[in-house]
DNA sequence: ACTCCTTAGTTCGTAGACCACACTATTCGC
DNA sequence: GCGAATAGTGTGGTCTACGAACTAAGGAGT
């Protein structure tokens, strides 16, 4: 029961956390990908290059995602001022409203999961993965809070 | 900080817990579906159903899934011999050693996130979400440790 | 100004993942 | 037997993701 436990335990959670993540994307009528670049657009907009790097896409995927966003009016490509090459990504008045009621959800259903435990151990366990996750650099993970201090924002992600 | 924070931290470690395992997947040369499929596949044959049943997929993405893996000569379908509808999937020599391989590495890869934390905090840890684990009926996540009793193998998955 | 290099994004072709739906073959309950 | 449920396949479609080739626009140095 060394370290595989571990790895057995935090691959399972993985993995409920995920499927939760699915299913409520699915009642909001968006695949988990749109809804986690909605979470990261709701702060403000963001341009290609950076969300890629938040999220590990290569551009050409980033393309094709925001595409499909914006096909579904989602998003908009805003130019961007002083770079005529780039643009920011930004949400439109339904892709906001979607994107809070969505955040909304899923932020209840993922603290739904740790509603068995104690108070004292629920604060303890993010007490626990804050400290994992400042030790890798976490690199936003489809939440706006991703862009809050709870990692080191500025810190390369590896 | 409250429910939401938890939240967030859940979905972040998440996150990193996927990006691991993609990492892992691809340096074996497999899609991380196909590296869940394999290593569910380790301790015996199984047959579809019970498969899509873990993997929360439908049949028709079952056979996509064990079609690609049979081709790349990792896994067979074996007749069921007291059910002439069923096949069950198992590991061929190449595929057994290739999941071995990966499950070894994929182990150490996420025990390693927990290196910065003190034993009894890694300890305290595994208990913790082994509480939700099994509060929420874990339907198996991509290790045949899934297959002990870490949750009620029998529960329904919700 | 004028090359050369880099950077921001798009486009295209390919492959995998996943679903809904329609379909076949078998098993089971009565 | 007969009808219903079950195991699995096949089809068509969308979404995800990648790499390679490409365009357009900064930036650097001479």
């Amino acid at each position: 029961m060394r370290g595989e436990q571990l790895a057995a335990v935090l691959l399972r959670l993985s993995f409920i956390v995920q499927q939760s993540y699915l299913e409520v994307s699915r009642e909001h009528g968006l695949t988990p990908q749109q809804a986690q670049l909605l979470c990261m657009l709701l702060p403000g907009p963001v341009g290609m290059a950076e969300l890629g790097g938040w999220l590990h896409l290569e551009k050409s995927s980033m393309s094709g995602l925001v595409d499909r966003a914006q096909r579904r009016g989602l998003v908009t490509r805003v130019p961007d001022a002083r770079d005529r090459r780039a643009c920011q990504v930004a949400l439109t008045a339904p892709g906001t409203e979607l994107a809070t009621r969505f955040y909304d959800h899923v932020s209840r259903s993922l603290a739904a999961l740790a509603d068995g435990l104690r108070a004292d151990d629920r604060r303890r366990l993010a007490l626990t993965i804050n400290h994992i996750l400042a030790a890798h650099g976490v690199p936003v993970a489809g939440l706006p809070v991703a862009r809050l201090p709870v990692a080191d924002e500025t810190a390369e992600a590896r």
